[in-house]
DNA sequence: ACATTGACCTGAGAGC
DNA sequence: TGCTCTCAGGTCAATG
């Protein structure tokens, strides 16, 4: 589930939840998950301490605490996040679990492993050292930026999108979205679209999919019916023909697409 | 150097 | 019902 919308999501949910509280208590379940931080390491700088804020770059997520550390996490295919108090609540396949002093607990829950926890001191380091791209929320996201990092691929446009290195965010369904909405083929390849196609995906994703998304609470069902979304499992009909949505593997992924509305540049 | 594929995990759902 | 197969909103190392 989590691409950029849904982590906006999480970064409001840690917000409104889990800042102020000292933490008590700090179990991890799956040491596997942490990526250069050992257990002992984040127990012993957790405990204590209390988070202050939390921001987000792409599908990444920093919580930071009052001691100057950040948790980083990342959410794979299948992470989420979930603020309980009963254990009857805990969600099924906890992978670290952080007791408050108010007695409620934050569960970082991912059945499939994918995702990653992690502390740096350092968030802007950690996000270089990732070679991340720009975050297309940013406000200083801007057409330039967007096209000097995405002209330089040769490849489809679709996985050009979900490239990390060169827009940090995007995954396999939201690239779907951009896409429609700016009715270009997922398959075309980059070096084909002209200035005009650039601008539209740019403005899709920057003014429309992405805001749309973050205010219906990255829940499907509350997406707009111009949405290509909603309509891939449902009626599986294009929103703005109603011809039949298809769908094609491109480099792995499978895309969704109206192939009336999408179609192909070759130049 | 770059684009694409396979491997990494686990579970849900389809098909038999 | 129970088994097998396929697929899943991500990323990285290996491959071409």
């Amino acid at each position: 589930m989590p691409e950029l919308p849904d982590v906006e999501m999480f970064k409001n949910y840690v917000k409104s939840t889990s800042l102020l509280k000292k933490i008590e208590k700090v179990q991890v379940n799956a040491n596997e998950m942490l990526h250069g931080v050992s257990s002992s390491r984040l127990k012993k700088t957790m405990i204590g301490a209390r988070f202050q804020s939390a921001r987000r770059h792409g599908k990444y997520l920093f919580v930071q605490m009052d001691n100057g550390k950040s948790i980083i996490f990342h959410f794979g295919m299948t992470g989420f996040l979930k603020y309980f108090k009963k254990p009857g609540e805990k969600p099924s396949h906890c992978r670290l679990i952080i007791y408050f002093s108010n007695g409620y607990r934050l569960a970082y829950d991912c059945q499939r492993k994918l995702g990653l926890i992690g502390m740096t001191g350092d968030v802007g380091g950690f996000i270089a050292e990732k070679g991340l791209g720009p975050d297309p929320c940013k406000t200083d996201f801007d057409f330039t930026t967007f096209k000097d990092a995405f002209k330089r691929k040769k490849g489809a446009v679709k996985s050009t999108l979900m490239n990390q290195h060169v827009i940090a965010g995007i995954g396999n369904i939201y690239s779907d979205e951009i896409l429609f909405q700016a009715e270009i083929h997922p398959k075309t390849i980059v070096p084909m679209l002209d200035d005009a196609s650039l601008k539209r995906i740019y403005s899709e994703m920057k003014n429309n999919v992405l805001p749309v998304a973050i205010k219906a609470g990255a829940q499907h069902g509350k997406f707009p019916s111009s949405f290509i979304i909603p309509h891939r499992s449902r009626d599986r009909k294009c929103p703005k023909c109603g011809s039949e949505i298809l769908h094609k593997k491109v480099s792995g992924r499978t895309a969704y697409f109206c192939p009336r509305c999408q179609v192909k540049q070759t130049g």
